[in-house]
DNA sequence: GGCCTGTTACTCGGATATAAGCTGTCCGAGTGTAGAGGG
DNA sequence: CCCTCTACACTCGGACAGCTTATATCCGAGTAACAGGCC
C-alpha cells in the first residue's frame, strides 16, 4: 500500500488541530513531518478531488478540512489516495484455456474466487469506513492529551 | 494487488479436482488457464514454501496438494504469494519534524493511525482466514455441478 | 483620508525525471524413469 | 526371467532482463495581498 495514506490521514489531523482560522501551505505540513513538499502536495491535491480537503490559491493560501473530522472516515482518505478501485482485479482466466469452449451460460455468475477475494475486501472497507478521523484523533489524544497544543505551538513559532 | 493470488487458487482448485493421483507439471497448469509458465512455476515454489503444495522432482513429476482443501484457507494462499507482511507499514512520521523534540514516553503507545489501519486489515486477514477452498470450490460446483469432470476430461484428453 | 490599480510574492496544479517492484524469461542442478545388458 | 547399471529426459529451482507503477521533482498559471499613486 502506498505510504501516502499515513501522510494523508497525519496531515489531516493536524489540520484539525490547527482549526479551519487560515489554511495551511503544503510546505508548511511538509515541515511538520519531514516529507518532500512538493510530492505531499500531490498527496493534497487527491484529497482535494475527493472533496475532503478546500484549498486556497494565491498568498495566504493553503489546504483546510472540507468537512468536520466526524464526517470523515479512514475509507475517504484510502480511496483517495489509492484509487477507487478494488485491489484484487478478477481476470476470468477461468475462461481461458480449458474453459475456452464452454456453454454459454456458464460464465453468467460471477467468479466463485473472485467472489471470495472481494468478501475479504468488503470487510476491509467495511472497517476503514467504520472509523472516523475524530476517532483517531481522540485516541491519539488519550495518549498524549497536550498533542494538540504542541501542535498549535510548533506552527506558532515560526509560521 | 498481485495477480498472482488469482493463479494460486486456481491452481489449488484445479489440482483438488484432478486429485492426488500423480502430481501435475507447472507447464500443464499453466496450459490449463494459457499462462506463462515460468512466472505460474515462481507462484508454484512460494506455495511449496509455505506449506500449500508438494513438489516431485524427476521424471512424471510436478506439484500436487499438501493437505486437503478443507484445511487451506484463502489467507494461507494470499500470505504465500503477497508475503506476510502488512500491507500497510507505519513509517512512524509522528516522530519526525515536529515531534522530534517530544518527551521520552510519549510514543510508547503505537501510533493512533496505525493502529485504525492494522484493525481494518485484520478484518480483511479474518475474512480471509474464514474461508477455506473447500468452500469455494463447492461454491463453483454450485454454479456448473460436472466442473469437475471438465477439469479431468480436459487433463485426461492429451496429457 | 479613501479608493483604485499595478506589482509582487506566494500558492496550487499539472507535466516531467528517477527508482522500485511486479511481470516475464532463461538456463542449470537434481532426480526418477526407462531401457539395455548381464547373470 | 530378473536384477543392476547407465544414460537420459524431464522436472523444479533460482538467477537474469523488461516494463508498469509508485516516488520524487520542477516549473508555470493563477490569485490574493500589499504598496503606491490618484482622486
Amino acid at each position: 500500500m502506498s505510504e501516502g495514506v499515513e501522510w494523508a490521514v497525519h496531515c489531516c489531523l493536524t489540520l484539525a488541530w490547527l482549526g479551519d482560522e487560515r489554511p495551511v501551505p503544503a510546505a508548511r505540513l511538509a515541515a511538520g513531518y519531514e516529507l518532500p513538499t512538493a510530492y505531499l502536495n500531490k498527496q493534497l491535491q487527491a484529497l482535494v478531488r475527493a472533496g475532503v480537503l478546500e484549498s486556497v490559491a494565491g498568498a495566504k493560501g493553503g489546504f483546510r478540512l472540507a468537512r468536520p473530522l466526524e464526517k470523515i472516515t479512514l475509507m475517504d482518505v484510502v480511496a483517495a489516495v489509492e484509487g477507487p478501485e478494488d485491489a484484487f482485479q478478477c481476470q476470468e482466466i477461468r475462461r481461458r484455456g480449458m474453459g475456452a469452449g464452454a456453454p454459454e451460460g456458464r460464465y453468467r455468475a460471477p467468479c466463485a474466487v473472485s467472489t471470495a477475494m472481494r468478501r475479504a475486501e468488503l470487510a476491509w472497507r467495511r472497517a476503514l469506513a467504520a472509523q472516523t478521523l475524530a476517532e483517531i484523533q481522540a485516541a491519539a489524544e488519550r495518549q498524549a492529551p497536550d498533542l494538540g497544543r504542541g501542535v498549535r505551538r510548533w506552527y506558532g513559532q515560526d509560521g
